[in-house]
DNA sequence: CCCATTTGACCGCC
DNA sequence: GGCGGTCAAATGGG
């Protein structure tokens, strides 16, 4: 993507950046206010306007983070989505955590784009493992917690591989949706230490599948999920699918739906759906949001 | 029987 | 050639 920016915009985009990141910032506290608010408050007394409330914060949130997106210069990868979508589309790919994103690698190289979708003949080759592109010009971001926490997405394992130099084996997981929506986020899980315990989660990709499950449904496995105490390694696959066969697809309809599952990691809640299994406040994290590269690192 | 996980094979990139 | 990411057959659980 070829935007350039008018010298004086280029000049000010880091303070303009800065300036959205705090209102983000500003939202995402007033819609913990809302939040603890709404706690206080008995059900079915004014949780509408609670309710409508944090549509609205949600939907500045999303103002946000689209416009950090535009200053990134991810417009044209199409990943800007409406105040609404964001309801709908959260942690992979963050659109309300937009701003983590590494800009640099969200676009896609015209050369690598060829790649991916020129057909490499199968022909001479039995099947179809292996067959895949590294993802090096996806942005990606990585998040250290001390506990395995559901992000609100389902995820499938799709593979275990041990890593040079790495005590913990690492684990693949693949959006659930990767065929029927073609969901391409994915995210690797590797335990990095074990005393205390460390859980590197790198993501890649962001979710564009829909989140069909229904409130009652995640409610359902977010008592599962609380109930589940992860222990050791192989947890990483029991954890993350222990609601496999019944709740398939463990996604967030609904921000506030998906705030709902943050007492599992002892977080108070937030807006940010990667807040929000990010253990901040639990104390470990061990580094706010970094990428593979360099470029951006911001703490919330 | 269906579906998720396991695990070894395969393949691209460095 | 080694490493790491993905695939898919085999396996096991519900």
């Amino acid at each position: 993507m070829e935007l350039s920016w008018p010298e004086s915009v280029l000049s000010n985009r880091e303070r303009v950046m800065e300036e959205l990141i705090q209102g983000r910032e500003l939202a995402s506290q007033l819609c913990r206010v809302l939040d603890d608010h709404k706690s206080t408050l008995v059900s079915g007394c004014g949780g509408g306007d609670i309710g409508s409330a944090e549509g609205l914060v949600n939907k500045i949130l999303g103002s946000f983070a689209n416009t950090l997106l535009i200053l990134n210069g991810n417009e044209a990868d199409g990943e800007i989505v409406s105040g609404d979508q964001i309801q709908g589309n959260s942690s992979g790919g963050g659109s309300a955590d937009s701003s983590s994103w590494d800009a640099n690698h969200a676009i896609i190289k015209s050369e690598d784009f060829h790649e991916e979708i020129s057909c490499k003949s199968p022909s001479t080759i039995k099947d179809r493992r292996g067959s895949y592109k590294r993802r090096r010009t996806s942005h990606s971001w990585t998040r250290d917690t001390q506990d395995l926490i559901d992000d609100g997405h389902a995820w499938r394992k799709y593979g275990q591989k041990v890593i040079h130099n790495a005590k913990h084996p690492r684990n693949y997981f693949r959006c659930t949706h990767k065929f029927d929506q073609s969901c391409q986020a994915t995210k690797h899980v590797q335990k990095i230490l074990d005393d205390p315990p460390v859980f590197r989660t790198t993501y890649y990709g962001n979710h564009t599948c829909r989140d069909y499950l229904k409130a009652s449904e995640l409610k359902e496995v977010i008592i599962k999920e609380e109930k589940l105490q992860p222990s050791d390694d192989h947890m990483m696959a029991s954890h993350h699918h222990n609601h496999s066969s019944s709740c398939d697809y463990i996604v967030s309809p609904h921000p506030t739906a998906f705030k709902s599952s943050c007492p599992l990691s002892g977080l108070s809640s937030t807006i940010d759906p990667y807040d929000h299994e990010g253990d901040v406040m639990s104390g470990l994290i061990v580094e706010p949001y970094y990428f593979d590269d360099e470029v951006l690192q911001y703490e919330f």
